[in-house]
DNA sequence: GCAGGGACTTGCGTAAACTGTA
DNA sequence: TACAGTTTACGCAAGTCCCTGC
């Protein structure tokens, strides 16, 4: 949905029946929730639980406006909800202040304070804290953003300036970098002509069913027609036979449904793919209406989008079963996936070939066995990496190797051996392989791809699908991260009788590829999507499964899934976060820490953190944060330190609200170093929680939600006039603070900083000859010949035009290197990859592509262009 | 209500592939 | 064309969260 700041922008309770009126969202006040009451949520996305046909707790939180949609489901149970919120009829959220509105201030002047607390008083203004509602409270931060986008567009505008531009601060963590910034500034205001333009566009019809939000008040009759224009045209001109997450919360809405047409109902056990072809006809109808509307609007981005059209296309046709770009109805859990399905297995790595170099054990060689020389190698090929300065890895590796050399052997320790002749070998086998000919390397990749070929693909339900992970993981020394207890363990070679294999039922069973060997089991679950999975051999209890591509159909409607349902939040956000503040003062010690977590959650974009077992890294996340993991400062800043994920660390200290610094310090009275801050909590209680605030509502929507609201806030506000490489900085630099508030760290690479030298050298460089290239032309001009060049060489005298040319050039070759240097030293330790595979609506990209003719081979590579096929639809117009 | 099994998503490091430049 | 530098794809570890059974 689009917005765009006025200069007050206001969160609004419903919606203007007045197409041409901005969207203002205004937070609710007590009275009006339970006029909300009566706009049921209906936003295309819906959690299980109203599938499967749960109650809807009492106490959920009503979302602030409802979506136009399609209502494919019942509404006897959102009714029920609907009518029993105590949000909706709470008279007194803030309980340390009562006060009649759901309030958190937003400082008036927040650029001033510099403070990221969102404040609770009365006396500051709602317009400023209503604008914000539906912001992550990470984009609230004070950013220095702009600047940072100023500077490197500055590259562009002027070549010659230095690189000062670039943020100084890359050593720090990435989220201690948010400090910097204030929860609660405006800076971010939505834009009130942006707020118009979509509205418009998307009232003419739901693009996918799920955008939107707009126009609850419109008969319903309206709401549930098809509509012709929609810009995903096979998808939408395709009944959904399941209620899916997006579905469940359009029948929100308390209004009459207008029933599907019967026949589209008849279909619902047909696969997909058979029903994609019975409706083709209907489809290019409406598509082809549809794309002569995108044609014009989108020009020369629109080309772009073409031509990857045409390469699906391409792709499709040359298979002999269809390819899908659209997605599959979508199904929950214990819900049938797949209807026939049929592939080959899995792929096994080959068996060890013994190489017969002998290690030294006490400076003599050793003989060892094929088992126990194939152990050795993989611990000698480790040398340079940092698992060997870890005492830990070393340990577990010698308890397993010992295994295999038995008790009498030669060898009886680890520190007397000398893998460096293994080592050697490795390397210089290493080398053999780099100095092959090309000829020779593509050789081998064509013969590795014809073995490989058969198990590349499944066929679901008549679609030819790309499996993602078909080989079976080789045998290796287990490389846990951080501080895993487990790291240097022998993880044995995966044996075809380990392995469980999913099949439909009249497919044919996988040849077994090791002779004389045999599967563990056949299955025909098709509630189901995995292909195969064997049991983790260093922690029996895990798994290790083989799924379907990125790419695929199934995993395309469950990533819609997941953007509908963060959307679907943007809805509640305000109420959620009503709700919460209300509980920061409770005197239920679980509801309090309940509030506070998901503070913490909105605020920080934490992690749930699961509880973990001994036998794992040390890591933590919300839940599961010990009392040393947080540091009160008074007057109210709260200091976070903790490895997450990953065992990344996480450092940050954030100013919170006082009730929430309050609230710290009491669950932290009286306990040890190790105890757990939220002592009565676990992701469970937590989850469960947050279900009765919004079906399907999880502790990591709030993840997605925070992700790409952020990027489509940032996309909206900060994108200029401009050449495609502006546009693309600034799209970088979004998906920068996105990275940074979920903190996605990555190492420096080890040759940045000759990197940088490097092109500072070069910079150099050119500034030079331009400055010689500018002298030039002053003397063409005068008539006099040029001087001669630095070397000493005469230069061939040219006319100022030809020089004026060589001096746009230059300039144009100068201003690239620093906007590639800026960009490099700015991105050195921040991965934009996670959140741009994981948490960015991609449709935001599409969309943002579309409207600023940005090509989206730009932003997306050809894996991405591949898993975000679902997408590429998207009306120019779509906003998160 | 809880524990644990099970199925999936998220995440970083690195090998492989690709691209630009001399 | 070779090589260095950069980007992408892959591998697999490590999360989240649902479901089931006691």
């Amino acid at each position: 949905m689009a917005v765009e700041a006025s200069d007050k922008p206001h969160v609004s309770d419903g919606f203007d029946d007045d197409d041409d009126a901005p969207i203002i969202f205004k937070r609710s006040t007590t009275s009006k929730r339970n006029v909300q009451g009566s706009n049921a949520p209906t936003s295309n996305a819906q959690g299980s639980s109203l599938q499967k046909g749960k109650i809807i707790p009492s106490g959920m939180v009503l979302p602030k406006k409802s979506s136009e949609g399609i209502s494919r489901a019942s509404t006897s149970h959102v009714k029920a909800y609907l009518v029993n919120s105590p949000i909706a009829n709470s008279k007194s959220p803030i309980g340390y202040k009562p006060k009649p509105s759901l309030e958190r201030k937003i400082p008036s002047d927040v650029t001033k304070e510099n403070s990221s607390i969102m404040h609770l008083t009365k006396d500051n203004c709602e317009d400023s804290e209503d604008e914000l509602d539906n912001k992550p409270l990470s984009a609230r931060l004070k950013v220095n953003s702009n600047n940072a986008i100023k500077a490197n567009l500055a590259v562009v505008k002027k070549s010659s300036e230095d690189s000062d531009n670039v943020d100084d601060n890359d050593d720090i963590p990435l989220s201690a970098r948010l400090k910097n910034r204030n929860f609660g500034t405006s800076s971010s205001k939505y834009d009130n002509s942006d707020q118009k333009k979509p509205i418009s566009k998307v009232q003419k019809g739901p693009q996918d069913g799920s955008n939107a939000s707009i126009n609850q008040e419109r008969p319903s009759t309206l709401s549930v027609k098809r509509p012709l224009d929609n810009t995903d045209s096979l998808y939408s001109s395709i009944k959904k036979p399941k209620l899916s997450v997006l579905d469940a919360s359009i029948s929100n809405k308390k209004v009459p449904i207008k029933p599907e047409p019967k026949v589209e109902d008849d279909d619902d056990d047909v696969p997909f793919s058979q029903r994609m072809k019975k409706l083709s006809e209907s489809s290019d109808k409406s598509s082809s209406l549809k794309k002569s509307k995108n044609v014009i609007k989108v020009n020369k981005a629109g080309s772009s989008f073409k031509k990857q059209a045409t390469k699906f296309n391409k792709f499709s046709n040359n298979s002999e079963y269809s390819k899908s770009t659209k997605l599959l109805p979508s199904s929950g859990d214990g819900q049938k996936k797949w209807t026939t399905l049929v592939h080959n297995g899995v792929i096994f790595p080959p068996p060890y070939q013994p190489h017969g170099v002998k290690m030294l054990y006490k400076g003599k060689p050793v003989v060892l066995t094929p088992e126990q020389e194939e152990v050795a190698t993989m611990f000698a090929v480790m040398r340079d990496t940092d698992y060997m300065q870890k005492d830990k890895f070393k340990e577990n590796f010698w308890t397993d190797w010992r295994k295999l050399l038995g008790k009498n052997h030669v060898i009886q320790n680890l520190d007397d051996c000398d893998f460096t002749p293994i080592y050697d070998w490795c390397q210089s086998e290493k080398e053999k392989k780099k100095q092959m000919s090309s000829e020779e390397k593509k050789a081998l990749k064509e013969e590795r791809a014809k073995l490989e070929e058969k198990y590349m693909w499944a066929i679901v339900d008549g679609v030819k699908e790309k499996v993602g992970n078909f080989r079976v993981e080789p045998p290796g020394l287990f490389r846990g991260r951080g501080e895993h207890p487990k790291m240097g363990k022998l993880k044995r070679r995966i044996r075809p009788n380990d392995i469980i294999i999913n099949i439909g039922k009249d497919a044919p069973i996988p040849e077994c590829p090791i002779p004389g060997e045999s599967w563990k089991d056949i299955r025909h679950d098709n509630t189901v999507t995995w292909l195969a999975f064997w049991n983790d051999p260093i922690n029996p209890k895990l798994f290790k499964y083989v799924f379907l591509a990125a790419s695929s159909s199934l995993k395309g409607q469950s990533d819609k899934e997941k953007y509908e349902k963060a959307r679907m939040l943007k809805e509640y956000i305000g109420n959620i976060r009503a709700a919460y503040t209300k509980d920061f003062m409770c005197r239920d010690i679980t509801k309090q820490q309940i509030a506070v977590a998901t503070y913490l959650i909105d605020k920080l974009a934490l992690r749930a953190g699961n509880e973990k077992d001994d036998d794992e890294a040390d890591t933590v996340g919300c839940c599961t944060l010990k009392i040393e993991n947080v540091t009160a400062e008074a007057p109210n800043k709260l200091q976070f330190n903790f490895l997450g994920k990953d065992s990344i660390k996480y450092e940050n200290t954030v100013e919170v609200e006082l009730p929430v610094y309050n609230a710290i310090l009491k669950f932290q009275k009286d306990k040890q170093p190790g105890d757990d801050l939220f002592d009565m909590l676990d992701t469970s209680k937590l989850n469960a929680h947050l279900k009765e605030l919004m079906p399907g509502l999880t502790a990591k929507v709030f993840r997605t939600f925070n992700a790409s609201i952020t990027l489509d806030d940032k996309l909206n506000k900060d994108t200029k006039d401009g050449d495609v490489a502006e546009k693309i900085v600034v799209y970088n630099h979004a998906n920068k603070q996105v990275a940074i508030i979920c903190n996605h760290q990555r190492s420096v690479s080890k040759s940045h900083t000759a990197q940088m030298s490097r092109l500072t050298e070069k910079i150099d460089e050119l500034q030079a000859v331009l400055k010689e290239l500018k002298a030039d032309l002053d003397r063409a001009r005068k008539g006099k010949p040029l001087l001669k060049s630095s070397d000493g060489k005469t230069k061939k005298n040219l006319n100022p035009e030809a020089l004026e040319k060589k001096i746009a050039q230059t300039t144009t070759k100068i201003e690239k290197m620093q906007r590639d240097m800026n960009a490099k030293e700015d991105l050195k330790t921040v991965a934009l990859g996670t959140s741009k595979i994981n948490y960015l609506d991609p449709r935001i990209t599409v969309a943002w592509c579309k409207r600023h003719e940005v090509p989206i081979e730009k932003i997306f590579n050809k894996s991405l262009l591949a898993k975000f096929a679902w997408a590429m639809d998207v009306d120019p117009d779509f906003r998160f």
